[in-house]
RNA sequence: UGCGAGGUGGAGCAGUCUGGUAGCUCGUCGGGCUCAUAACCCGAAGGUCGUAGGUUCAAAUCCUACCCUCGCAACCA
């Protein structure tokens, strides 16, 4: 929150906003949260930088990111600033409520502490006395913190981890939570007197509260909790935070320990992916790879934006990005393998049937087989998705992608439209294929919600089936008699000397 | 330094937990087709699976050592 958002931020967004959707397809009730986090240091710092105070630098960045989130059409239900009111209350409550049973105490931290950052640092970011972004000595200070008993709550954790490994994902990030607290816990430092861009301490007013104290009650609070006990009920304890790698032991010990402490259910959980990687190294701005969503969606849209990302690596592991491999992608798998499929398909009942979808007749092995992929298809659609392979998950869909042209081109109907008697089996073949591209329309609709909407409109049906995926994938004959309206190329393809500049 | 991840045909990745013909996409080469966005379909070439040892009838997969790359170290998705 401290700037605008990179392709590092959407990447977490858009992974939950495909999660999100898949699940509401397949009729279940979702409940889809982000916002945004504006206390802390860093945030009062950047503000001062600009010259304005911290409340209006937020307010300057929340259309920013809501922007993008519009752009890459982000579903989310709920969307969440930590300054908001509704925010701050519960959070002085249960951290009232912490101290009044115990849980957190006064106590003096001392630390190295650097006057041109402001800031301590931690003994390990130091060495020879130095700060490590000035080179000049730090002072040892000492200041009175207000600390979480984290350390009393260890023995619980790594019980979480032995009995639930499902609450921290992938299998290596637990391994990683569980030796880092094996390797013992310190109490946290929850509170700071050395600025005052924070959520009150509300018993002890000089002090504001650590940032991530505040910021992970973001999820309770909008699932209700103080504000909304009946809706918090329905609402609460979340299936699963997705979060970025680097916030995993915020998310995997410091918040359990919390919610544990506040007698309150744990998430089930939280998956940690892995970072963008520009180069072969982490994406950061100092490098100048922190590249801006809208430079991307101005070029491949939100489809060709979320497709990317989702599809690129093993979701939960780095992901490689660069310009050419995203042009490459696109232009192979949407342009040329689902585009041109909609296209061909369309331009042939438009020449053969003169633009409405004709009865099947017989049905041949050909047309079982792909029925049966398409079958497959949802099957490892909705596999992937419930285990966070989303990569694995789109690739099912596009099998059936590929599946649909090989049949095309076993079947030939370009051919049999130039025999009279094959008129029948003819009409079998593109009613298969139009049956297929419906179901491929429901199969992209949570990654590609846009060019499923496309998709469904040159097939001249409903933009959105308000059906569970389990009674709207099968194949039948809805589309017999359906007037098709081939319009514009869903996907044109990019050419790759095109820079994007 | 501590903790962690990764090193698989030209590129990006899967496979490693639960040893047993090394797989996918792109690229390259050859062929087919002509409905379609010079797209689609088929076939082929190309890999000592980081290095060196070990266990085993059998190792990309298990064990040991080493080399290289990257990340994190409590305010970064």
């Amino acid at each position: 929150m401290n700037d605008v958002p990179h392709i590092g931020h959407a990447y977490t967004t858009v992974a939950a906003d495909f999660v999100a959707r898949y699940h509401r397809m397949a009729g279940e009730d979702v409940f889809f949260l982000t916002g945004t986090d504006e206390h802390g240091q860093k945030i009062a710092q950047a503000a001062e930088a600009n010259n304005v105070d911290p409340q209006a630098w937020c307010d300057a960045m929340i259309p920013r990111w809501k922007q993008v989130w519009d752009r890459l059409e982000i579903s989310y239900d709920d969307f969440i600033r930590t300054t908001e009111p509704r925010h701050t209350e519960p959070v002085q409550e249960l951290v009232k409520r912490l101290y009044d049973q115990g849980d957190i105490y006064l106590d003096t931290y001392r630390g190295p502490y650097c006057v041109a950052c402001e800031a301590f640092y931690q003994a390990g970011e130091i060495t020879d006395d130095l700060c490590p972004v000035h080179e000049r000595p730090v002072q040892w200070l000492e200041e009175q913190n207000y600390f979480f008993r984290l350390s009393a709550y260890a023995d619980r954790l790594l019980e979480l981890y032995e009995q639930h490994p499902e609450f921290v994902q992938p299998d290596i990030r637990l391994a990683e939570v569980a030796s880092f607290v094996k390797a013992g816990l310190q109490d946290l430092s929850i509170s700071r007197t050395s600025f005052a861009w924070g959520v009150p301490i509300p018993w002890d007013p000089k002090h504001v509260m650590y940032v991530w104290i505040d910021a992970l009650q973001n999820y309770t609070t909008a699932a209700g909790y103080l504000n909304d006990p009946q809706r918090f009920g329905r609402t609460w304890p979340a299936d699963v935070h997705l979060i970025g790698k680097d916030i995993l032991r915020q998310h995997a010990i410091i918040w359990p320990a919390v919610l544990m402490a506040a007698g309150l259910d744990l998430p089930n959980t939280v998956f940690a992916h892995g970072f963008l990687t520009v180069g072969g190294k982490k994406m950061s701005k100092t490098n100048l790879t922190g590249i801006a969503p809208e430079l991307l969606l101005d070029t491949f849209g939100s489809d060709g934006y979320r497709y990317h990302f989702l599809r690129e690596g093993t979701f939960g592991h780095d992901a490689s990005f660069s310009w050419e491999a995203m042009v490459a992608r696109y232009n192979a798998d949407l342009a040329n393998d689902l585009g041109n499929l909609v296209s061909r398909s369309l331009a042939m009942t438009t020449n053969y049937f003169d633009a409405v979808i004709p009865k099947p007749g017989e049905d041949t092995e050909a047309e079982v087989k792909l029925r049966e992929t398409a079958a497959e298809a949802g099957r490892r659609l909705d596999d992937g998705v419930r285990n966070l392979d989303l990569a694995g998950a789109l690739s099912a869909v596009f099998e059936l992608v590929r599946a649909t042209n090989h049949y095309i081109d076993d079947t030939t109907p370009w051919a049999l439209a130039k025999q009279p008697d094959q008129r029948d089996r003819l009409a079998t073949v593109l009613h298969t294929v139009c049956e297929a591209i419906r179901q491929i329309s429901l199969l992209i609709s949570p990654a590609m919600p846009a060019a499923s909407r496309r998709i469904r409109e040159q097939l001249g049906i409903d933009l959105v089936d308000d059906r569970p995926l389990a009674q709207s994938l099968p194949a039948g004959r809805s589309l017999v008699g359906t007037t098709i309206d081939r319009g514009k190329s869903i996907f044109p393809r990019i050419d790759p000397a095109d820079n994007g500049e």
